[in-house]
DNA sequence: TGCGCGATTCTC
DNA sequence: AGAATCGCGCAT
């Protein structure tokens, strides 16, 4: 996907990367796909639950960054979990990646591609042996659900109340 | 410089 | 229900 694709309003990233492929080139150069059908969206400022709601620290400094870049961290001191930065630089948003076709959990999903914090702040890129395409396949809008994002209680009952979570059901 | 915890997953 | 496991974030 062009960069343009991600510098938009983060709960439309997150609801239009379902169905599409991730893609990943792995150290012994084969390539692996996965369609995507879960995401969450973690938009501005004023998100409790987004780790930029403090302000940037060095960890989270790639959510302030342009659109279209990696976001890794570590996670419970044993998971590497992948987002996707949106919106433009200086705001700070970012599209959880929780799974893809037969890989349900986001640690689980950058097991499988071998995602790690070599690829936080990388732009999204064939070159850069992680990147996203569109078959083209349109999918079925009354497919998707959406759902309070998981794992954010912290938040507080407004912000962790809210279906920012997106879940692509395929039919049959 | 130290310490508590987490956008999770696995086993008991 | 509880463990695994460690860098970050914030207080000291």
């Amino acid at each position: 996907m062009k960069q343009g694709f991600y510098g938009r309003d983060t709960r439309v990233v997150a609801e239009e990367l379902l169905g599409k492929h991730l893609c990943r080139r792995l150290p012994s150069g084969r390539i692996i796909r996965g369609r995507i059908f879960e995401t969450e969206a973690y938009d501005g400022f004023e998100d409790r639950a987004s780790h930029a709601h403090k302000g940037p620290t060095a960890r989270n400094v790639v959510m302030f960054g342009p659109p279209g870049h990696a976001y890794v961290y570590l996670c419970y001191g044993l998971h590497w979990i992948l987002n996707f930065t949106t919106r433009e630089k200086g705001y700070p948003a970012a599209v959880l990646l929780r799974g893809v076709e037969g890989v349900e959990g986001p640690g689980r999903t950058t097991r499988h591609f071998q995602i790690n914090s070599r690829h936080n702040e990388q732009v999204l890129s064939r070159v850069n042996g992680l990147w996203v395409e569109d078959d083209g396949r349109e999918i079925c809008a009354g497919a998707i659900h959406r759902a309070p994002r998981v794992g954010i209680d912290y938040a507080g009952a407004e912000w962790a109340a809210k279906p920012w979570r997106f879940i692509w059901q395929p039919s049959r």
